[in-house]
DNA sequence: CGCGTTGTTGAATCGGTTCAAACATTGTGG
DNA sequence: CCACAATGTTTGAACCGATTCAACAACGCG
């Protein structure tokens, strides 16, 4: 009956976890799958933190605010991921969807009374750490035009991880961003001025097309983008 | 003979996590302490993440590099802090002593048998996970000025938390910084020379004072240090 | 069609970096 | 204990990448 995935994040499962249903993403059994619509928070800091939310589908924006308004997304979180992350009992950003989304809310209580979920979220958790403190050497660290490249980089790779890795891959890629201009720069320590002109300059030089539309692009030189964004790749 | 810790992070531990020897630290009783001189590397990036590492005592620092040199610390880790995080088996960052140390060094596959353990860490990584976030708002959207008050706001804050709620606190707080300029400037994405104008001018202001000898620093006034670094107060 | 939102581009400005030189502190060996 | 090297700190001047402010163009929803 309690079906078991061997698999969690591309490691074997210690045997402990056996007892609780995990579905294809990682994601326990507990608590109801809620549907969200686009730009609708999730949580919001400062609240008392009784849920973590587990994404099932689309995309959440975990943010943080400073007195004055000024802005800053510190992560993205895509589907098999975690939000509602809690410091002294309350949430310590706010979460709010990119796109239309599905999340699974758990109580943290209930959660935490079945100790053989403990380790899948740990995972899932070092992961996200992981993934932060990469995106800290970004911000500390990295260029206009290397954080662009590297975000970006990030969104195709997404659709097509295997086929980036040889020089001249000359196919295109569209992608739909489900970020606005400010939200990349918010996301990137940028002003959205500065996004926009990295990304016209990309343009300029054959690696991307922006379309028409909003959100729309095409990226011609994923390898090359991967370059540019590159020395992203750690020594 | 199993003496439990009644709490771990301010926060009751649920019931599932009565069965492992926890130290007065959250430590678990898992692998030798082994003591670590200044400057030394625990892991080091790319190499086969086998063991977590748990800090008993002292400090570490968590770095990242760019191909061509430029450096980041995305963490730096005090007693009660975990270290040596994986992503795809391998270490995901070098880790470095600021000073002598004490480390706590398991085996991750023989940590993970141990089910009641899960959430012991999920909570620590949790809490580390948080402070990286905080970490990108001031790497992302605050000035130098800011970052460098709220870093010694930090150090202080580890000495005296109760003390610097109140205005005109002239109390004066001796402090030893473990990091160099240099170091310095790589948690807080700025230049060497750009954190000792910073430092020269608090100087100026008579906020601290700077030692004659390296790292020795006195904060005169805690209170407007967290207030400068101080938007840093989260909205 | 019209208006609010989002995106683009330019010009001036500024915060922080870079490069360079001098100085202080710490550590080492004679 | 002193001399000297290595390491760390401070300060100045020129430079530059990114921001800010401002105007305008393009979408997109009613």
């Amino acid at each position: 009956m309690a079906r078991v995935r061997e698999e969690f994040d591309g490691r074997a499962l210690p045997p402990c976890l056996a007892a609780v249903r995990i579905s294809s993403l990682g994601v326990p059994d507990l608590g109801m799958p809620q549907t969200f619509a686009r730009r609708q928070v999730v949580c919001h800091h400062g609240d008392p933190a009784t849920h973590l939310f587990w994404v099932e589908q689309g995309a959440v924006m975990v943010q943080q605010y400073l007195e004055d308004g000024r802005r800053q997304l510190v992560d993205i979180v895509l589907p098999g991921g975690i939000c509602g992350l809690a410091h002294d009992h309350v949430y310590s950003a706010t979460c709010e969807t990119l796109q239309p989304s599905v999340l699974r809310a758990c109580r943290k209580s209930e959660l935490e009374r079945h100790a053989e979920l403990g380790w899948v979220v740990e995972h899932q958790i070092e992961r996200q750490l992981c993934a932060a403190q990469e995106h800290a050497l970004g911000l500390g660290r990295m260029t206009a035009h290397e954080r662009v490249c590297a975000l970006l980089s990030r969104f195709a790779g997404q659709r097509a991880s295997s086929r980036i890795e040889r020089p001249s891959d000359d196919f295109c890629l569209s992608i739909q961003l489900p970020l606005t201009r400010g939200e990349i720069g918010d996301y990137l320590g940028l002003s959205l001025e500065t996004v926009c002109r990295t990304m016209t300059d990309l343009q300029r030089r054959g690696v991307i097309t922006i379309g028409r539309h909003h959100g729309e692009l095409v990226i011609h030189n994923a390898w090359q983008l991967k370059r540019l964004g590159g020395s992203c790749d750690r020594a």
